[in-house]
RNA sequence: GCCGAGGUGGCGGAAUUGGAAGACGCGCAGGAUUCAGAGUCCUGUGGUUUAAAGCCGUGUGGGUUCGAAUCCCACCCUCGGCACCA
């Protein structure tokens, strides 16, 4: 029989509704603070699924363990209401996501109060509430005023499904991020904001963060910053010259050939008589599949202009050929062609005969086999500069060509600006107006919010054009410079706009003056522990930073960064090891798990199956051992109950309890839930067979509590106590307990363990201990007639008798 | 191809400042309780044709060391990310 964990957990969950506004409600400016933040959910209609639940449970017990620990703690929770989720939702369940999505925030909080999370529910926030997405618009227009936001007519990301244009960011392998449709090229105005002014505070300050360091890496390589030289090359008999970018100018002179982009601007203009058709006929059908496509292709295409540059250094004539392996929108859209030292280089050369010179090369006098040969090897084949290494001939060159006046100092980023409009109806109206008159004029500041108006119609129109265009009323509109007649931008902003700030408004939730006050931001930023999946790498965590630094920029916030520590949660599979997915049928949904083991199984479970950042399956079957050992706890209880011992006197069981707190405080600071679980049932283990004091009880129900918070609780009001524990002091373990009188010495022969021995530690004498073991009849029996080399006696654990061979 | 993480029983995983490999849990086997089952409790559980002892064992092969899952070198495999970025 289960301890009857549906009356226990109902029971608490009331009382604790009832007092959330007091038990788990941070106030600004009270001691030592902590801000531990979840990824708050989009609450999308399927319900909190088991990764939710493990994440939040983590950073419940952090909660729950640092409010017993003194700390004044921020654990807020809310809703990304905004954005393709809950507006493809809708749609297939035609309703309005205006009165749909609160319907789902009011499920997924009441599966969040049925696991037992204890959020500070009065700074709950909502991204389509107006009273939020205000602030929203606001920084936006501040973005505007300082120039960071310009339109665009941009060939950009597609989704045919979603029927929106996508951000870069927002394209995971040529497909949609949310629904998996391949994406399409499509020409479309659309806003950007200038994220790449900011591109190297973004990669610089990746430094300071305590993040994982796959997201840091991540981040890095999305950012994707070269340093170069952009050199120019003349041609021959034409007054245009052409600039290209590259990295590796210690290969100059391996060049036997320049290769531009297609929408290279010269292309036509250098294209000798004799070659023009074909250049022309390339080109058209080069352009006609936009870069993604192309770069699937596997061979190698190309042609040539019949026009020659000329080589800085050598002054050879080295041919111009077009080829789209070269990116129009990456460093100048142009290259040199270095087929010694580059792949793709060298695919080309082969393909159509060109010259290959390799001018990387072993340094002078070593023998070739020995090292490496690509990276910095040394130059040959270079003229005045052979037998350099390659960062020195890069330097040395450099100078002399910038000298020269051909090149000069060049840095490259692969992050583009962040494509910002959306050609749908669920997402904060963009708060400019277009005027015939006065071209685009912003909102003023006492116009917002722009209210996203009520409609019938919502579903995207796969024009390009967003659905509010039809909605002529809310369209026209005056213009707030002329007053005379204009019309509203129609696009809306993206799903990661909201959740750029979010955490910033949970400081100051229901402020009217400022999206929050000063000096609490003062007080409570940075957000000291983040905790989401690992799928927001270079989506909501790039442009959060971004966006925080700009309004670090206008004094707005008080830290450059604004998250500090970043933890991932491990994504849970099915039992059968697979991915969940409705599909395969493998999901696990955590009210069925609630209902059958009750929400404290649930959590520790959880908490138990192995490192939180670690994936790892979900065991029908191992759900129960914890099972098992919640109801041992709650027998043992009784018991404890029925025995009536105060004080503990039993020193081994105080050892064991003492060296348990220190056990789970350390593993929940470093976020190894399961050891900590460990821990706690060798300890139950250990004193099931003993009579255990109130006292060390109650410790213990302590330890529980972050992890089990139901049990915790109606043990511990079962003994008597009034206060809830979310009031009590985290348990302090003493050192004179912990430390051993006696030390289990291991004994080995050659590395072998053999024996074991159990010393005094006062009797820790070497010569004595040698004595001791090598009088043992079982020492004696394997040391036999071998003669004894040396002994190593190692940190007070083992001793090591060596013999010679 | 490049970058990152990782390979430990039948399974999830412990031990990583070099010092008893396999904690804890699941599963499995045997026993107790029971008319029976469920549940609970006890015992065992890396391999080596049976007990003790021994021997072998942390992806593979080498190395350093009194001692290696842990450090070094080479290789194999798995997972995650990026991918014509010059």
């Amino acid at each position: 029989m289960s301890y009857p964990f549906k009356k226990i957990e109902k029971k608490w969950q009331k009382v604790w509704a009832k007092n959330n506004y007091k038990i788990w409600h941070a106030k600004d400016f009270k001691g030592k603070k902590i801000y531990i933040l979840d990824m708050f959910p989009y609450p999308s209609g399927d319900g909190l699924h088991v990764g939710h639940v493990l994440g939040y449970t983590g950073t419940d017990i952090l909660s729950r363990y640092y409010r017993m620990k003194g700390y004044n703690v921020l654990h807020p929770m809310g809703w990304d209401a905004f954005g393709l989720p809950a507006e493809n939702y809708a749609i297939k369940m035609k309703k309005n996501p205006m009165t749909f999505v609160p319907k789902n925030i009011k499920r997924y909080k009441m599966q969040m109060n049925m696991i037992g999370l204890s959020y500070d529910w009065q700074r709950e926030i909502n991204t389509t509430d107006p009273e939020y997405y205000k602030w929203t618009q606001w920084m936006f227009l501040k973005m505007f005023e300082k120039g960071l936001v310009y339109e665009k007519l941009a060939p950009i990301n597609f989704c045919p499904s979603c029927k929106t244009g996508l951000a870069n960011e927002e394209v995971i392998g040529g497909r949609c991020e949310r629904c998996g449709s391949k994406t399409e090229t499509k020409y479309l105005n659309q806003w950007h904001i200038k994220i790449t002014a900011y591109a190297d505070r973004l990669l610089e300050d990746l430094e300071e963060l305590n993040w994982p360091e796959n997201v840091k890496e991540m981040q890095r390589n999305w950012i994707g910053k070269s340093e170069g030289y952009e050199i120019d090359f003349k041609i021959v008999g034409y007054d245009y010259k052409i600039t290209i970018f590259t990295t590796r100018l210690d290969t100059i002179f391996g060049v036997t050939f320049l290769v531009l982009a297609p929408e290279h601007p010269l292309c036509l203009k250098i294209a000798k008589e004799d070659y023009y058709f074909n250049v022309e006929n390339y080109i058209e059908n080069a352009l006609k599949k936009p870069e993604r496509e192309r770069k699937t292709e596997e061979e190698v295409t190309g042609v040539f202009t019949g026009s020659y540059a000329i080589h800085p250094l050598t002054g050879e004539k080295v041919p111009i050929w077009i080829s789209d392996y070269v990116l129009f929108t990456y460093g100048t859209g142009a290259i040199m062609g270095v087929p010694g030292h580059d792949s793709r280089d060298y695919d080309f050369a082969k393909k159509f005969s060109l010259k290959i010179i390799p001018v990387i090369g072993p340094e002078k006098g070593k023998e070739p086999e020995n090292l490496p040969y690509e990276e910095y090897g040394y130059l040959i084949n270079s003229f005045d500069y052979n037998d350099l290494d390659s960062k020195t001939a890069i330097q040395k060159i450099g100078e002399e060509l910038e000298k020269r006046g051909i090149a000069k100092k060049a840095i490259y980023y692969k992050l583009r600006d962040w494509i910002f409009s959306r050609q749908r109806y669920w997402g904060e109206p963009i708060p400019l107006v277009r005027c015939p008159k006065c071209g685009i004029v912003p909102l003023s500041e006492k116009d917002l919010p722009l209210k996203l108006p009520k409609v019938k119609n919502y579903e995207p129109t796969g024009t390009g054009e967003s659905p509010l265009k039809n909605i002529s009323k809310w369209v026209k509109t005056k213009c707030p410079k002329c007053k005379g007649p204009a019309e509203r931008e129609t696009h809306t902003m993206p799903q990661w706009a909201g959740s750029c700030w979010y955490y910033l408004r949970y400081i100051d939730p229901k402020n009217k003056k400022q999206f929050a006050d000063k000096k609490k931001l003062k007080y409570w930023l940075p957000v000291d522990i983040y905790v989401g999946g690992v799928e927001h790498a270079v989506l909501h965590l790039l442009y959060a930073r971004f966006w925080h630094k700009f309004l670090y920029d206008l004094g707005l916030v008080p830290t450059k960064e604004p998250f500090m520590k970043l933890v991932n949660q491990g994504l849970i599979l099915g039992p059968d090891h697979e991915k969940m997915s409705k599909s395969r049928g493998n999901v696990i949904i955590p009210d069925d798990i609630v209902k059958k083991y009750g929400a404290d199984t649930l959590r520790m479970y959880e908490m138990f199956m192995g490192p939180f950042e670690d994936v790892k399956p979900w065991d029908t079957q191992g759900i129960l051992g914890i099972h098992r050992f919640l109801n041992k706890i709650w027998i043992i209880s009784k018991k404890i109950k029925k025995d009536k011992i105060k004080k503990e006197k039993d020193n081994e069981i105080l050892t064991e309890i003492n060296k348990l707190i220190k056990k789970v405080s350390e593993d929940i600071e470093n976020f190894k839930f399961n050891t900590a679980i460990s821990s706690m049932m060798e300890f139950v283990n250990f004193i099931s067979d003993k009579k255990v004091s109130i006292e060390t009880w109650m410790k213990f129900v302590k330890l529980l509590f972050p992890f089990a918070p139901h049990l915790a609780q109606e043990i511990w009001s079962m003994f008597g106590n009034k206060k809830l524990l979310d009031y009590e002091k985290w348990p302090e373990y003493e050192e004179k307990y912990i430390k051993e009188k006696h030390i289990k010495l291991i004994i080995q022969i050659d590395g072998k363990k053999r024996d074991e021995i159990e010393i005094e530690e006062t009797a820790l004498d070497f010569d004595k201990i040698k004595n001791l073991v090598l009088n043992r009849e079982r020492i004696k029996k394997f040391i036999k007639d071998k003669k004894i080399d040396k002994i190593i006696f190692a940190q007070n654990k083992i001793i090591n008798i060596v013999t010679k061979s």
